[in-house]
RNA sequence: GCCGGCGUAGCUCAGUAGGUAGAGCAUCUCACUUGUAAUGAGAGGGUCGUCCGUUCAAUUCGGAUCGCCGGCUCCA
């Protein structure tokens, strides 16, 4: 029991140790800067706290601020000392959960009177009193029944006892009066946690379902240094700046009018321009990749709705029906029965598939107030949807010109950074799937090996599939690391079989196809939102709503200012002239502002000389050169749709 | 939908312990004719989101409602 313990080190080397030693003691024995800056042990692969003495015989690796590990556990730590100092000042309060998360950490608690803003900053100090106090984090063990007891006034913690503890389990205490329920691990003391910082009150659900009490969760963010977390709150003012819907409303892009409705996108002349450059890019990609382009109603009749399973499935998302003589009529939510109406108007051959329809459909959906937000959650928007009806031994093929189709939209966007998602079923053992086990087999397998085949980095998301049939999802990441959701391939077993799609096979006997549904832009309304953030306004100069502005110097300037502009417009650009009587000055901060890619700056000498003065938003000045070389330059620039100027 | 916060000029925001409001920028007018990120002066502009209530009096207090923001839930 007392024979000493032999420990094996991340580099392979041994050590070995009396009985009882703690993973901070073996790193003291190495060097005191690792002890100083060491975090949480691995210990046989689990965590263990630093001061938590070793078992036995074990493989030891001390984590420090350089493991993101450790970063969790430091912000669970965070959390716990966010915990105790709501129970200082706010006793009455009862304990729900606080986990690590991407950046920092929450804490859920429930208390009858809510937190203000001013709580937030009492908190924070009470947080800086307690964490001054240097208290340890202090590992125990309980006995479940006892822990029920000792747990009897905290019902939450309670309910999670019964359900996730063993017969014994653990609790972590700081100070006299605080313990908590948890698995930890922890930082040793508090006097570790350096920089933290509360950051908003927000209401939450306990265990995440909406039927159950709604608790009070704080935010908070926790880093290891002071730095990082100047860092982190500079990048957060970063986003801000060029939150699409500052950034939407500064160019005059888009808006949302109060009168018109929540969630409904009105796109201004800029925007609008934009947006047609999206989606003339769209349709151009669609006659080439072999998609017929069709257009579908915007309201169709209640049977439809019905035939589709979209009104026993769907109907909490879709506007109510409208009354009109004959029947009941519903705005369209998704765009498949209407495409799924065109394939089946004629008979079709196995010779004719795969048939890919594609449209950029405009669907309303309602969506539930609280969740509106700019253009990225709106009850009206237009997919860039398709739908392919195929043959088996084509759907492999299918879904590899699906994915090289996104991958492409991503490179042409500016996005370098993005991944697959592969969601697929349960295997059947739940029953809430549609389909049979071949089908999700054969779309399963089509969905690996296509991956492969485009060579795409994806994981795999076990039971995360649509009922109706298993998905591949890309995720990418913008400018600023952040991660959004854009392409869609989805299987669908249920429409084919609801509307009895046929075609004829080689056999001469009648089959069902298989269905495809796609969105690449997902939806424009919402990518246009993902561009402007991605670009901060500023769009490459093919997507420049105004790519040149001319600027004379003078007002003697401005009829060899509108020879340019003709020129730029004759080369088919995007040009403006700013001809009020204004300092250049003005005009540049002003073309700057509105992320006009290039300036033209014309004066005396331009005009005298057949020349422009070039600037560029990124580049200043450039000095001056002829007009009809600038003018080709920019227009090949322009063809040549480089996403990053 | 739920929890919390917010709603004052086109924009960003100040203000009123209840006595019908103010700045900067923008707009308009005039002067300046300008050389790479804001020329100066003057003028116009708000039923203080909407409705109801309390009050001699409400932008200010109370309630309702609409919208926005941060989350939760849900999702393209």
């Amino acid at each position: 029991m007392s024979s000493p313990y032999t420990l094996t080190l991340p580099d392979g080397s041994q050590k070995t140790v009396p009985a009882g030693t703690t993973p901070l003691e073996v790193a003291r024995s190495i060097g005191q800067r690792l002890a100083d800056d060491a975090v949480v042990a691995r210990v046989n692969g689990a965590l263990w706290d630093l001061t938590r003495p070793l078992e036995g015989d074990a493989t030891l690796e001390i984590l420090t601020s350089k493991n993101p590990e450790a970063l969790e556990v430091y912000r669970h730590s965070t959390a716990h000392l966010l915990a105790a100092a709501v129970l200082e000042l706010y006793p009455e309060t009862k304990l729900a959960i606080g986990p690590p998360i991407k950046d920092g950490f929450y804490y859920d608690f429930d208390r009858p009177v809510p937190f203000t803003p001013e709580d937030l900053e009492k908190i924070e100090a009470r947080m800086r009193e307690i964490r001054d106090r240097d208290l340890a984090y202090e590992r125990r063990l309980v006995n479940k029944d006892e822990g029920l007891r000792m747990y009897a006034h905290e019902a939450m913690k309670c309910e999670l006892i019964e359900e996730r503890a063993d017969a014994v389990f653990t609790e972590y205490t700081l100070g006299p009066q605080f313990a908590d329920f948890c698995r930890g691990p922890h930082v040793p003391s508090t006097k570790r946690i350096k920089a933290f910082k509360l950051l908003s009150i927000a209401g939450a659900y306990w265990r995440g379902d909406e039927k159950r009490q709604q608790l009070q969760r704080i935010y908070g963010t926790a880093w290891f240094s002071q730095k990082d977390q100047d860092d982190y709150l500079h990048k957060l003012e970063e986003a801000k700046k060029r939150d699409h819907r500052v950034v939407g409303k500064a160019l005059d892009l888009i808006s949302i009018q109060e009168l018109a409705g929540p969630g409904l996108i009105f796109f201004h002349p800029k925007g609008a321009l934009v947006r047609k450059l999206l989606e003339d890019w769209m349709r151009e990609q669609y006659l080439k990749r072999g998609y017929d382009l069709v257009n579908t109603p915007h309201v169709m009749r209640e049977q439809l709705w019905d035939r589709s399973g979209h009104l026993s499935h769907y109907a909490d998302n879709m506007y109510a029906a409208m009354e009109l003589d004959d029947a009941r009529y519903r705005l369209k939510p998704m765009n498949c029965p209407g495409h799924i109406l065109i394939y089946a108007d004629r008979q079709r051959s196995y010779r004719d598939l795969p048939v890919r329809l594609g449209e950029l459909g405009t669907v309303y959906r309602y969506e539930r107030s609280g969740t509106l937000h700019g253009l990225f959650r709106v009850r009206g928007f237009t997919q860039d949807d398709a739908h392919i009806f195929c043959r088996p031994d084509q759907i492999e093929d299918e879904i590899v010109n699906c994915l090289e189709f996104a991958v492409d939209v991503l490179k042409t966007y500016g996005f370098h950074r993005y991944k697959a998602e592969i969601s697929v079923w349960d295997g059947g053992a739940s029953g809430k799937y549609d389909g049979t086990p071949d089908q999700w087999d054969l779309a399963q397998n089509a969905l690996h090996r296509a991956v492969e085949r485009v060579g795409l980095e994806a994981t795999v998301m076990a039971d995360e599939a649509a009922f109706y049939g298993p998905k591949i999802d890309v995720k990418l990441l913008d400018a600023l690391d952040r991660p959004w959701q854009l392409s869609t391939v989805q299987f669908d077993f249920t429409l084919p079989r609801r509307f009895n799609l046929e075609y004829v096979g080689e056999d001469g006997g009648k089959h069902q196809p298989l269905m495809v549904h796609r969105a690449l832009y997902g939806s424009v309304e919402r990518f246009f939102g993902i561009l402007l953030e991605h670009y901060a306004g500023a769009f490459p100069l093919w997507l420049a709503p105004v790519q040149a502005m001319v600027l004379p110097i003078a007002d003697r300037h401005t009829d060899y200012a509108r020879q340019v502009q003709a020129k730029l417009a004759a080369a088919g650009l995007r040009a403006d002239i700013d001809a009020r009587s204004e300092k250049v000055n003005y005009k540049i901060r002003e073309a700057q502002l509105q992320k006009i890619p290039f300036m033209l700056v014309v004066g005396d000498r331009e005009a005298a000389d057949g020349k422009v003065a070039v600037r560029t938003r990124k580049g200043g000045d450039l000095g001056a050169r002829p007009v009809d070389e600038v003018v080709a330059e920019i227009a090949a620039a322009a063809l040549a749709r480089s996403s990053d100027e």
